[in-house]
DNA sequence: ATAATACTTAAGGACATGCTTAACTATCAG
DNA sequence: CTGATAGTTAAGCATGTCCTTAAGTATTAT
């Protein structure tokens, strides 16, 4: 994976709205409208967020008539959480042989 | 944990020098200078991407003499993970629930 | 056919971000 | 004391972000 889409990943997360569109789509697929209902903002606002979201692979969208239906794509979601563990790990690793080398001593 | 938090370390994560800082910082310790030289990029600049890194609660410094030592702070990693995870597992759920629903049908 | 619905496109504006260079301060080494 | 080192402060600039309003298209309902 290419650290760009990771860019695009954080980024997106890095707004209140989007990651509100982010948990209600976790609950489940909604239309834009629907998606824009609880916020007080234009829809282009909202459809623009949304691009953000898709351009991050964290949605994906599907028009059928005139309505489009979103929907949260998890592995996007498991690529971050997978960086932040991997960071994690290894500064876990660190402190244990910290450790191991102040029991030494 | 409020929201903007939130904000601040998904917007201090969504750029590639400070990840590369943060990851640097998961090996241990370094100095400013330290710090900025992997990359061709001004010594403001770094100081700037490290102000980002400590408002999102990612990385504390502490002065001695004249060098500035950066310490990650894995708290804040572990934050941003757990909203993640929490994401997945609410997704996971909502999977589980729908495929109850196939079975008694 | 008409009107309402569900978006879409385009343009623009206020503010934030990510850099730069220049000039500065504080500390340490010789 | 002098100079090198480590970082800081300030100003400015190009570009990006997040929103707006206005005007459009395509679909569905009456």
């Amino acid at each position: 994976m290419l650290n760009y889409q990771l860019d695009r990943l954080f980024h997106a997360l890095a707004d209140a709205t989007r990651r509100a569109m982010v948990e209600r789509l976790c609950q489940g697929p909604a239309t834009v409208s629907e998606l824009k209902e609880p916020f007080a903002m234009s829809l282009p606002a909202v459809v623009q967020h949304l691009k953000v979201l898709e351009e991050a692979g964290l949605v994906t969208t599907s028009k059928q008539g005139r309505t489009r239906t979103c929907q949260i794509e998890p592995r996007a979601l498991r690529e971050a959480e997978r960086w932040l563990q991997h960071q994690r790990t290894e500064w876990e690793r660190k402190l244990d042989r910290l450790g191991e080398l102040l029991e030494e001593t």
